[in-house]
DNA sequence: GCCATTAGTTAAACTAGATTAAGGTTCTGA
DNA sequence: TCAGAACCTTAATCTAGTTTAACTAATGGC
């Protein structure tokens, strides 16, 4: 099938699968569609996939006390998403993640990602690698978010994530900045002079 | 060497090791004193190791265009702590690493890491558990910055870790919140009535 | 194809937290 | 042992970003 290409060319970024383990691999898989605005994992629920994006578009974001939504992250084509806390402990997920494209990606479940390795231990590495990854860009986050204001911070977003910055509304881009729309606004507006 | 026993212990949080593997593991880590205030890693410089704190405490943090200090991470006995980008893929160090206690610690290049996943496979699991760990952490952190205020974090902060709101100076607290020590001064005169 | 919701703009008033500054205390190392 | 450094407190002033509100533009569900 056409949908796991994308998955094993990430793969092959980091390690070389023979045609057998190509094979095996599609097994611990799903796929699954999501509509716009459909929910993937809700606050409160245990996240039980992680979920790698073939295309389309999902956040995942909190919800704090007063209602307004932080986001953490972005995922389109070619990007792995879950709430990592509920995910790997199987708690209550603190993150809601949904869909604001059309999006189509592959499933897997924590139980079937242990047997994986298992099977094939070098993906292990692969997922070692993509959480080292993954820990470094929220470390990057977290440095940038004390240490520039919100200007900079939006210029640092345009640069590292372009097509995000022309395919997302306002809203989302503020919500994941950690501003308020307005404010984005304002920002946009100054820059253009 | 008692050094060990903790990262042994550590270890076997998450997975059981026998005698030979025990004797087989130290061969990879060499041990390392560093006095109060002695850099472990400089800005600019390549991390070439991970260390494993054994006693102390240990401090990341980033230093901004206006010359104020960003901490990201304490590591106190039984913490890991290195810059991740650089140690993973070789780049220059955006962080410096120091001791705000005189610090006994193992540290690990990353070769000996890789090498040591090819000769005890599982420790590639364990590694990975610690990965996914640090990324829960650090999205968190993330999070709490974004949705709360600081005498919020600073509660949490508390809470969480209430040995080191006991062991550090306020200085370096109001740098790991992200706040000026002035206001920090503020906070916990506020909550003192 | 229309109406209701969602998204974006602009401006005025407001606030969480920064900055500056001055004075007091505690550490530290030669 | 003592001088400089690091640390802490309090208060006044300032600012980046929020809130609210009123208006316009774009979407999308029926």
């Amino acid at each position: 099938m056409e949908e796991f290409s994308l998955l094993i060319k990430n793969i092959e970024k980091h390690l070389s699968l023979n045609e057998t383990e190509k094979e095996e691999l599609r097994q611990f898989f799903t796929f699954k569609k999501l509509r716009k605005r459909q929910y993937f994992l809700q606050e409160g629920d245990i996240s039980h996939y992680s979920a790698f994006v073939i295309n389309g578009c999902m956040r995942s974001y909190y919800v704090d006390v007063n209602g307004f939504e932080h986001i953490l992250q972005f995922a389109i084509e070619d990007w792995w998403i879950t709430d990592m806390m509920s995910f790997t402990k199987k708690t209550e997920a603190k993150l809601n993640i949904d869909a604001l494209e059309d999006t189509e990606m592959l499933l897997i479940t924590r139980e079937q990602q242990l047997k994986l390795f298992e099977k094939i231990p070098k993906l292990e590495k692969y997922f070692r690698i993509i959480t080292e990854n993954g820990l470094i860009s929220y470390q990057n986050r977290l440095l940038e978010s004390m240490s520039l204001h919100a200007p900079e911070r939006y210029a640092n977003f345009i640069k590292r994530y372009p097509a995000l910055n022309k395919r997302l509304p306002q809203t989302q881009i503020a919500a994941y900045l950690g501003i308020t729309p307005v404010f984005l606004s304002k920002i946009r507006n100054i820059n253009n002079h």
